[in-house]
DNA sequence: TGAAGTGCGAACCTCTTGA
DNA sequence: TCAAGAGGTTCGCACTTCA
């Protein structure tokens, strides 16, 4: 049933046929700058295998800390101008909290699950695109800066090894960041062995761990 | 750089200020039923963390058995045929063989990352388009059943939860109906402690492990 | 400078079609 | 009956815009 909640909004297609561009921008305006304020009602609708098998088990607790400081208050009042006064295109300034908890977390990840962006962004008190716009920016920077540090062909894929590598490797991280969200972290490297039980690899320890079985 | 190989085939938008839906349906038309010809030419584009993360580990390995049969070519003749023959919507009539690797593998995985379809692809001679198209009706399929078997409104939500659980629950799984490609199982639940090293959860086993440092 | 806008590709979902 | 078409959503990337 989700995925069909915006049908019957939207303009009746076969009703005319010939239109222009200025109506048609006109008939999506509300699209635009909406800072995802209404994706959140249907957030299990497209979501693949790995997510959802993820997000079970993190299963995003919204218990953020209390303390916050008034900048955001500013902040939010500003987004929500943006909102009201349609084709002005302001400018969001982040506080330094919201960029130190962003940029801390875009350490540990560099992509986001819909879960922990949810939970980071009403950590900060941001809208989920808001979140996700800055992860996306923010890994553009990243691009950027390494292909312009380094000036080679190679650029690009160091870049995409340094993405998936960069993680911290343990099975789960309590992060504080996320305002308690539970990380989970990579897939650690097993090696079965031919008789005896397998091996588990943690790239953050440097250490071999073996399985026993502890009933 | 990829993403923008087609940006100049396409219908300049500020050329024409006026235009009707059939301009629009001829322009596009070439995007109908391809069959997933020029998709895997860049795979890696819109890929999140969680399938590069998966697909690091898979690594897909091409080499499937070498016994076909001859079934299948008649198939990927009609396939072919499709392809030539504009307009004609034909409708493909999988073997037997085909339809039991894919109700295996389904057994195994609601969802197949791109690296697992195109293995299953190569290995049932068929486009990754098709794949992914049968999942997604054996998919629709199941849900359908599942709804029609209980009647009840919570339908949509066994589904999704049986979607989650029905999967193997080993760390990774050498799958013979993947023609050897290499399956990562979902994560296990792992149980923290407070002193103590932590324990991991295997359903298959219904057995508790701990984890001890083997160096 | 960097948050947001624009445009495109691709995956998934729901519903529908037709051989 | 079921593979495929059609329409709609989300997300990622490259590029661009402009307070």
């Amino acid at each position: 049933m989700p995925g069909n909640m915006s049908k019957e909004d939207a303009p009746s297609r076969s009703a005319s046929l010939t239109f222009t561009i200025d109506n048609i921008l006109n008939l999506k305006q509300r699209d635009g700058g909406d800072f995802g304020a209404s994706k959140a009602q249907r957030d299990s609708g497209c979501k693949n295998d790995f997510q959802a098998r993820y997000e079970e088990v993190w299963d995003v607790r919204r218990r953020h800390g209390s303390g916050q400081e008034e900048t955001e208050q500013q902040q939010q009042q500003e987004a929500t101008d943006t909102k009201a006064m349609v084709k002005k295109k302001t400018r969001t300034i982040f506080s330094k909290r919201q960029i130190f908890q962003l940029e801390a977390t875009f350490d540990m990840k560099r992509y986001l699950s819909s879960s922990e962006r949810a939970c980071l962004a009403s950590s900060l008190q941001l809208t989920e695109t808001q979140v996700k716009i800055w992860f996306q920016n923010r890994r553009n920077k990243l691009k950027r800066q390494l292909s312009t540090d380094m000036e080679g062909p190679l650029a690009a894929e160091h870049f995409s090894e340094a993405g998936k590598n960069v993680q911290l490797p343990t099975f789960y991280k309590d992060s504080s960041l996320l305002g308690g969200c539970l990380l989970p972290m990579p897939f650690p490297v097993m090696y079965p062995t031919a008789n005896a039980a397998p091996y588990i690899y943690f790239s953050n320890t440097g250490k071999y761990f073996g399985l026993f079985e502890a009933d």
